[in-house]
DNA sequence: GTCTATAGGACGATAGAC
DNA sequence: GTCTATCGTCCTATAGAC
C-alpha cells in the first residue's frame, strides 16, 4: 500500500529491484524459503532498512505474486494478439502462458500452487487472474462462435478440463523437471497435444 | 534406519501414532510446517525426546512419505483387484489412486509436488512408487495387447500424458477446493472424463 | 532511508541426569 | 525413554539516532 503509493520512477525502480532479488532468492531456497533477513542480506542492507519499503515478509511475497499475476495476463495477450480471434487464439494464447510459466517457475508456483503456509494474496493482487479467466471465456466463445468447438466448452466443466489439461502439463514439469527448457522436457513437449484433447473432449457439433 | 530396525509391535504402534500427528500437524500449518517442537507439543513430551525416536526432522519427513508411498501402492493394487485385466482395471486403478490422494491431501502434497525445500526422500521410500510405475506399465501393455488401446499408449510419451492428465485434475483439485469430497468436487466430478481422454488420445487401430 | 541496538521467539540438536 | 538445561542459529519486528 504505502509502498506502491509514492509513483516516483526512483521509488518504482527500486521496489523492482527488491522483487526482482526476491524471486532470486525463492529461486535458490525455496518459495517459502524467502526472510526478510535473507532479503536484506542480498540487497547489502540491514534488515530493518527493508521495512521502510514492505511493511511485512507477507507484503512481499504478494507484491512477487501481484507482479507475477500482470506478467502472466501480459503472456496471455501477447499470445493472443498474433492470431485471428478463435481456436487459433486460444491455444496461441494458452501456450504463451504455459511458456511463461516455465520460464518464471517461481512465480509459477507462488501463483499456481500457494505453497506458502500464511500468506493469501490481496484482491488487487488476484485482480489480473479473474481479468485473464474473463478473456479466456470470451475467446472459446469465439471459437463457438466460429463452430470450432461444441458449445458446452465454455460451461463450467468445459473451464475445469481445460484447465486440469493445461496445469496437469505444468505441474508435472515444474514437479519432475524444472530445469529443461519449454522444447527439451518430456511434458512440455507433449502440452500442445494434451491442449489439443480439449477439442476431442468438445468437437464442433 | 535404528528407528525402523526394532520391529517389536509395541515400537510400530508408537511409531505410527508419532506418523500420525506428524500428518495432523502438516495438515493444520502446511507439509513444511512440521517442526520437532510442534510436533512434540502435539505428542505431549519434550523435543529432546522425540530423537529417540527419529534423528533429525527430515527423518520424520522420510517415514511419512515411505508410509504415503506404501499406501498409496495398496490403493492401486486394491482398485485393480475388483476388475479384469486391461482397460477396465487400469481406470479403476487410477481412481483408486486418484480418490487415496484426495482422501489424503497432507501425503498427495508431500508426495507428488514437493514442497519441503532441503527434503529427498530416501531410495527405500521411494521405492514403491518405482513398483506402481511398473505395474501401471503392465497393465497398459494388458490393454494394448486385448486391442482397448494403441501400442503408443505404453511410449514414454504415453505414460507423460497419462499423468500429466491425472495429477492435472488433482492439482487442480488438491490447490482450489481440497476441502470437498470426491463427489462433490468440481475437478475429481470430470476425472474419469479427463482420464478417458487417453484413451482418446490412443484409440485402438 | 539508512543505520545500531534490541526485544522476543522459534527452531534443531546435544549433553547428561534419572 | 524420559526429562532439564543449554548452545547456537535464525527469524520478525520495533525504537530511535543520524
Amino acid at each position: 500500500m504505502t509502498a506502491t503509493s509514492r509513483r516516483t520512477p526512483r521509488h518504482e525502480a527500486t521496489l523492482e529491484a527488491i522483487l526482482d532479488r526476491s524471486v532470486e532468492i525463492m529461486a535458490e531456497v525455496g518459495v517459502a524459503g524467502l526472510t526478510m533477513t535473507r532479503l536484506a542480506r542480498a540487497l547489502s542492507i540491514q534488515p530493518p532498512s527493508l521495512y521502510k519499503w514492505f511493511p511485512s515478509v507477507l507484503a512481499v511475497h504478494d507484491a512477487v505474486f501481484a507482479r507475477g499475476q500482470r506478467a502472466n495476463l501480459a503472456a496471455w495477450r501477447a499470445g493472443v494478439a498474433g492470431a485471428e480471434s478463435g481456436l487459433v487464439a486460444l491455444t496461441a494464447g494458452m501456450t504463451a502462458i504455459a511458456q511463461w510459466a516455465v520460464t518464471h517457475p517461481v512465480e509459477a508456483q507462488l501463483l499456481f500452487w500457494r505453497p506458502v503456509p500464511g500468506f493469501r494474496p490481496s484482491p488487487e493482487a488476484m485482480a489480473p487472474a479473474d481479468q485473464l479467466v474473463a478473456e479466456l471465456r470470451e475467446m472459446i466463445g469465439h471459437a463457438i462462435a466460429r463452430s470450432q468447438l461444441a458449445g458446452e466448452a465454455a460451461s463450467a466443466e468445459g473451464l475445469v478440463i481445460l484447465a486440469s489439461l493445461h496445469f496437469g502439463v505444468l505441474s508435472q514439469h515444474l514437479a519432475n523437471e524444472p530445469e529443461t527448457t519449454w522444447d527439451e522436457g518430456a511434458y512440455t513437449r507433449c502440452y500442445r497435444r494434451v491442449i489439443d484433447l480439449f477439442i476431442t473432449a468438445f468437437p464442433p457439433q
